[in-house]
RNA sequence: GCGAGAGUGGCGGAAUUGGCAGACGCACCAGACUUAGGAUCUGGCGGGGUAACCCAUGAGGGUUCGAGUCCCUCCUUUCGCACCA
């Protein structure tokens, strides 16, 4: 047994021998220059947040993407891998209140924890170009983005409603509440405050966000339309309806077309915005949100008013909270007053109702029962009048209201009775836009991206407040505005910088009279907006990057990372891409050409998490099977996009895989060895059956892995491909024991075995490259050997088995040569004795031959 | 309610263009080696049947010589959106 140690497979000590050697190599990992002649490759995995412990979650991101670099380096590529750390952000102030540890000092040292670990599993980052987003070196460049911003207009300062997070004593972007409540506090509902905040203009980009979706075809489907629903762009009209402040005596002459004072001087207008203008003859009431200006003017009147008024709000401010909008029950009260259809002069009572949004387009509608399902149901709760104006363009009788279609024509609407809907869309318009009382309108569901945060651990937002000048830029060259290192962490509301003196107290740089600094914080996601431009020329101190530099990167080719960020994270980085352009600072439109979003790792039918007690931790099963077993796993256990179910036992499994590649590679190593230096084909040595069937098997294997680096990344298969290599190689343990396959031939198949492996397993690779004396002058190492190619010649079959049905049921098999004709075929398949017994008396109508796949005979 | 994905052995999954369903792995069963096995190797492993064969990819229908794959209806499930006028 003493022998044996040699042929034991063990991690623990060959992987801790590699990570000391590669360390010594910062080269390994590192792109090359721009000028380097090679083609590019940039992939990217998501920065993670420095919580102090990787999850399986990112040991799946990144196993992904660490094959797919080392792969692009075997064929030749000039890769950019980088990593880096997203390291502002609340769970550092929440440590420091608990643990009474600086938030700089616990992101620091979790930061020094992870990296470790990454370095454990052997991921291949250039570190040379490590970017930690909570350092002033790279914050400042927030800073210098934010004023570049705020010179265009991109940025300013506006008083609204927000989110705020009671838990986290900040506001929050609305892409940041989920369901109701904060992101980061599952069943923290969020409330609306009012406050003066920082805005990025995203609203600007909206068309162009959505527009640039349509070109992005290497992105999943799922992420583009869950953008185009966030965006949420609508076509329609806005339509001033007049308040009507005359007698009814008055009315009543105008509707007979007398004029009783002049047109459109100063008539109070309630503007209200549709995307169905074509119904607007069948509107029986105009309603107003809550919270819309007009009601105020209407309730200052009238407490009662006022007191219903209120409840109407109430009862929305809870929905809003618990986050089911939708499911409000419909409720409203009329005002008393009463509006004019521009159009055709009818006076319709104006309500408030409590499912009207004082955000969205207006704050108003004209409600039309017979056409909006919401309106209709309003309607009949409240007995308000049902009219119809469009009916369908072939009458049927008894047409169920309401009827919400656009194919349907206009009726009861006077001159524009018998228009389709969308004819009529367009002349009302017109219409509206001639007599100034309306146009067309494109309302957009995306808001403004706020990004100021009352909190202490974030990039300080570079302004001055001065007494004289008012708000005043930080000058570049007093860039970057750091965060003081001293500051008592409280629970308090209210921006924590706001309680430090010696930052908040300045002077004006443009008077230097006595001012005050901003003392909110910038929005976490604007430091992981543009981090991966900042990896192409980290160390960069004159600007953010060079712009040939990213020229030459950009777009990333393959960016990798979970489906949870489809919204938040990628919709900034596309706006940030954007406004860069206009900066001049780029010249692409989109950060990323292909995204893929990989599946979550589940355990025990849950998502891996702390709260439900199922989490694995990577560091276990790195000291238990080893890194490459952990990874390969990883990627072994489901192809790569879908949801990824842990299993302690296929851990084991795929250890043991790699203990079997470990004996057969050291045990046949010196055969290997002397094969060096010929060129195992069919000429050579005049290789035996084994030594063909063995060659064929390794490059159809090699061919397959290779289409799948491609594009299908299904590494599950990969991997599976690779077993049954190995399982092969080891079935002719006999035949190779007994010196029946030449050495060279050996050679190949274990060499290409290990080159194929090493993607996955780059540790096992590494060490077995070596053992088979591989690693000498330009492939030293592993990584730097050209990826195996393929031989078609090799990889072909010279015999098939091909089926043969009869009535669409298998009958046999019969083996012809892989280049028989189709009659061949037909003649080796009717020759065959099941089909001869099978179609004996009877006749047989067609024969199929399908060349290389199947005999399909229809008998009767 | 709307949209997208998924549904295949005991389990994770495979089948790339409509062409031998269940690759590969786990678990399990039997055997070999062994003082021992949570090591290793060999064989078995969807269901029914002694067998020839028959049945089987969520359910039902259809197209086709042939359907896990395409079409229709329905069920389950995951995710996203959801009074957005």
């Amino acid at each position: 047994m003493a022998e044996d140690k040699e042929l034991r497979y063990d991690p623990a000590a060959i992987e801790p021998k590699w990570q000391a050697r590669w360390a010594t190599d910062p080269k390994l990992y590192a792109a090359e220059p721009v000028s380097c002649g090679k083609p590019k490759y940039y992939v990217l995995e998501m920065l993670p947040y420095p919580s102090g412990q990787l999850h399986m979650g990112h040991v799946r991101n990144y196993a992904i993407g660490d094959a797919l670099a080392r792969h692009m380096w075997m064929r030749g590529y000039n890769v950019l891998h980088p990593m880096g750390w997203d390291a502002f952000g609340l769970p550092a102030e929440n440590a420091a209140l608990k643990n009474n540890t600086p938030p700089r000092e616990w992101t620091l040292s979790n930061i020094a924890a992870m990296k470790r670990q990454m370095e454990r599993l052997g991921l291949g980052y250039d570190w040379a170009t490590e970017l930690t987003t909570c350092l002033p070196d790279y914050y400042r460049w927030n800073q210098w983005f934010f004023l570049r911003m705020y010179e265009k207009g991109l940025a300013y300062r506006k008083k609204s409603k927000v989110n705020w997070c009671p838990e986290c004593a900040t506001v929050l972007a609305n892409e940041q509440v989920v369901d109701g409540c904060c992101w980061r506090h599952e069943g923290t509902l969020v409330e609306q405050r009012d406050l003066v905040q920082w805005f990025f203009r995203i609203t600007a980009y909206a068309q162009e966000l959505l527009d640039g979706l349509d070109k992005l075809d290497g992105w999943p489907e799922k992420v583009r339309t869950m953008q185009r629903n966030w965006i949420g762009r609508s076509e329609g009209t806005e339509v001033d309806f007049f308040l009507d402040e005359e007698g009814d005596e008055e009315t009543e002459a105008r509707e007979q077309g007398i004029e009783t004072r002049e047109q459109g001087t100063d008539r109070q207008r309630i503007r209200v915005f549709t995307t169905r203008v074509d119904t607007i003859f069948g509107a029986t009431s105009v309603q107003l949100a809550p919270e819309h200006a007009l009601v105020a003017s209407f309730t200052a009147t009238s407490p009662e008013l006022k007191a219903q008024v209120d409840e109407l709000i109430e009862q929305q401010k809870k929905a809003r909270e618990a986050g089911d909008l939708g499911a409000i029950e419909k409720h409203g009260v009329p005002t008393g007053r009463f509006a004019i259809n521009p159009y055709n002069g009818r006076r319709v009572p104006i309500w408030v109702a409590n499912y009207i949004l004082a955000d969205y387009g207006t704050g108003a509608i004209m409600s039309v029962p017979a056409h909006d399902e919401r309106d209709f149901e309003f309607a009949t709760k409240y007995g308000l009048p049902i009219a119809q104006v469009i009916q369908p363009e072939a009458p049927v009788l008894g047409v169920v209201l309401p009827f919400v279609s656009e194919d349907g024509v206009l009726v009861n609407s006077g001159e524009y009775d018998g228009l389709s809907c969308t004819e009529a869309q367009e002349q009302l318009q017109e219409i509206a836009e001639r007599g100034a009382f309306g146009a067309g309108k494109v309302t957009f569901r995306l808001k403004d991206w706020g990004v100021s945060r009352q909190r202490y651990w974030g990039t300080p937002i570079p302004m001055i407040h001065c007494e004289r000048d008012g708000l005043v830029q930080v000058p570049d060259n007093q860039l970057p505005v750091v965060l003081p290192a001293q500051i008592e962490i409280t629970q308090q509301g209210g921006s924590p910088l706001g309680r430090v003196p010696e930052f908040v107290h300045t002077t004006c740089p443009r008077c230097g009279g006595p001012a005050r600094r901003e003392t909110d914080t910038m929005d976490t996601f604007v430091d992981s907006s543009w981090y991966f431009y900042r990896y192409t020329d980290a160390r960069n101190a004159n600007a953010p990057f060079d712009p040939k530099i990213a020229q030459y990167w950009f777009p990333i080719d393959q960016y990798i990372g979970g489906v949870e960020h489809a919204i938040l994270h990628l919709i900034y980085s596309r706006f940030w891409t954007m406004v860069m352009r206009d900066l001049g600072l780029i010249v692409n439109d989109e950060p990323v050409r292909r995204l893929f979003a990989q599946g979550m790792v589940i355990k025990d039918g849950a998502k891996m998490s702390k709260s439900k007690g199922n989490v694995v931790s990577p560091d276990d099963m790195v000291a238990r099977h080893g890194a490459d077993a952990a990874r390969m796993y990883s990627l072994f256990a489901a192809p790569p996009d879908r949801d990824l179910d842990w299993q302690e036992d296929g851990v084991a499994g795929v250890s043991r895989f790699l203990s079997r590649v470990w004996r057969l590679t050291v045990k046949y190593a010196p055969v290997a060895r002397a094969g060096r230096g010929q060129q195992p084909t069919r000429q050579t040595g005049a290789p035996s059956g084994t030594s063909l069937r063995l060659l064929r098997k390794l490059h159809q294997t090699i061919a397959k892995i290779t289409l799948d680096f491609e594009g299908r990344w299904h590494f599950n298969t990969c991997v599976a491909a690779i077993m049954e290599l190995v399982n092969d190689i080891q079935a002719a343990d006999a035949q190779l024991a007994a010196g029946e396959v030449g050495a060279p031939v050996v050679r190949e198949l274990l060499r290409s075995l290990v080159l194929l492996l090493a993607p996955f397993a780059p540790y096992l690779a590494a060490e077995l490259w070596e053992e088979l004396g591989e690693a000498q002058g330009e492939y030293r190492s592993v990584l730097r050997a050209p990826w195996p190619v393929s031989d078609p010649e090799l990889a072909k079959e010279d015999e098939l088995e091909i089926p043969v049905q009869i009535n669409g049921k298998l009958v046999t098999v019969v083996r012809v040569a892989a280049d028989a004709g189709p009659k061949a075929i037909e003649a080796a398949a009717l020759a065959d004795g099941k089909v001869q017994s099978r179609t004996a008396g009877r006749t047989v109508v067609k024969v199929i031959v399908v060349p290389g796949k199947l005999v399909s005979l229809v008998v009767k």
